[in-house]
RNA sequence: UCCCCGGUAGCUCAAUGGUAGAGCAUGCGGCUGUUAACCGCAGGGUUGUAGGUUCGAGUCCUACCCGGGGAGCCA
């Protein structure tokens, strides 16, 4: 029996004998000669045979074996211009391993509801399988990337015992005589304290958000990756993320180029992601929706006053004004997260950032912290937070306390945006949304 | 929670208030280079649910259920 050869690696066993393991993608007959596209997870290739070359019960078993069955076939491998990928091999034997009962996603179209509901068997469908690996690679250069920086990955719980901004948007679930326990929706303050043991971490894992959000950019359990550096400042923030994001896009477009490509990704955009990327203080940002307001060009879009936080329509309509990712900068510090640090400056506003991207929005947030103790403990009072809940992190402040930032990349829509997919839902193998936790 | 759109065959969709249709999928037959092949034949329906208007409702009205898109909030 022939060597097992992966479809991806076919170009180097020319007019070898191999044998090949996987799925019937498809199945074509015209007359005497027959077609099975043959799927391995690596890729898809033609499979040929012809009546009179391979005899009748070959020919038959090729015509009758259903799509998505399973199956070992030996061929040669030979190339051909007239092959899909210009590689085909000719069928020599075929051995069906399991024969699928009849496949609900045919080639044909179907709607969203559908798909969602076959996710389980959508995964195997040319376009996910791009998609997916597309996030594969993000999740690893996101964690690989930090690493070769001298990044240790601290770990920070999924069970928490409150909220960490707030108390409405939290999955609560019981916790044996302690009461509640809450599912994370950030690992931002916990991985503070990892800043504080090693200089420079990060956390990786989900989160989860349960807010009734109802859009394309939304889920309720999220993968977020949260750096955070030690005597880091503003800008020091603003430097690593652009850096890191032009990073991961090039490692993508190095490694999944094929994968974008079918995507149908433009991938001029892709290679633009180089630093600096431009800064839009947030009083600019006010003045440029304004000024598009009143001009009327752009269909949907509010004016803005002064402390109003950015709506999804602004944030859209502002990224598409750059020709690569943009800081928004410097917000007002009241639509802004108790923790971070005012500028000395103008402490109506918070030296934090939003990274937005092209034609798609926020992609990352982030910000200094606050490493004053006495603030610290008048913005929790303030935002009406628990003193004794916070106990621990107003603790990091009493120690050794030093200027640190970071920031919270949400890999579903780094995905989205690299992998230009139009829907948060693709972008990870079973999405939980707000009217769906099936499959 | 609010606004907009939708629900008809396994799937994607048609159908002036007047006989329930097509393509794909499935089954059978044909075709030696197909690329979501093509050609012919066949089977396949409680039109989301419950009421109402009407001689007559897939179509109009009311309520509810489910899904999609968006807002708010955020990554």
């Amino acid at each position: 029996m022939p060597e097992i050869c992966p479809v991806d690696r076919l170009q180097e066993r020319a007019d070898r004998e191999v044998l090949l393991r996987g799925w019937v993608r498809t199945t074509r007959r015209k007359g005497k000669i027959g077609f099975l596209v043959l799927r391995d997870g690596t890729g898809d290739v033609q499979c040929v045979a012809v009546r009179s070359e391979v005899g009748d019960a070959l020919f038959d078993l090729l015509d009758r074996v259903p799509q998505e069955s399973s199956v070992e076939v030996e061929g040669t491998v030979r190339v051909d211009a007239r092959a899909p990928g210009g590689v085909e091999v000719g069928l020599r034997a075929l051995r069906v391993l399991h024969e699928a009962e009849p496949y609900p996603i045919t080639p044909k179209e179907h709607g969203p509801e559908f798909l969602m509901e076959h996710r389980h068997l959508w995964v195997r469908s040319s376009l996910q399988h791009a998609l997916l690996r597309v996030r594969a690679e993000v999740v690893a250069a996101a964690q690989e990337w930090l690493n070769g920086e001298g990044f240790i990955r601290y770990d920070t719980p999924i069970l928490t015992p409150c909220a960490c901004e707030g108390t409405s948007d939290l999955f609560e679930t019981k916790y044996f005589d302690l009461g509640s326990a809450f599912l994370t929706q950030s690992g931002q303050l916990y991985v503070e304290s990892g800043m504080m043991a090693f200089g420079k971490v990060y956390c990786f894992g989900p989160t989860f958000r349960s807010e009734k959000s109802k859009t394309r950019r939304h889920l309720t359990e999220f993968w977020m990756i949260e750096p955070e550096v030690a005597f880091a400042g503003f800008e020091d923030n603003l430097a690593l993320q652009e850096r890191y994001f032009s990073g991961i896009v090039r490692r993508v477009l190095e490694r999944r180029r094929a994968d974008l490509a079918a995507l149908g990704r433009d991938l001029a955009a892709l290679e633009r992601v180089t630093p600096p990327f431009p800064r839009l203080p947030y009083d600019d940002a006010v003045a440029m929706v304004n000024a598009a307001a009143a001009s009327g060009k752009e269909e949907g879009l509010t004016p803005l006053s002064w402390g109003e936080d950015l709506g999804a329509p602004h944030e859209v309509f502002l990224s598409r004004q750059f020709d690569r990712p943009v800081f928004v900068t410097r917000y007002p510090a009241k639509v802004k997260a108790f923790y971070m640090q005012p500028d000395p400056a103008r402490p109506e506003v918070a030296l934090c950032a939003d990274l937005l991207a092209p034609g798609y929005g926020e992609i990352i947030g982030g910000s200094e912290r606050i490493h004053d103790r006495a603030l610290l403990e008048r913005r929790l009072a303030e935002h009406g937070l628990p003193a004794e809940a916070f106990r621990w992190y107003v603790d990091l402040r009493r120690y050794g306390s030093v200027p640190h930032s970071g920031f919270g990349m949400g890999i579903e829509r780094a995905v989205a945006w690299i992998a230009g997919a139009t829907h948060l839902r693709e972008t990870i193998p079973f999405a939980r949304t707000l009217y769906k936790i099936y499959p």
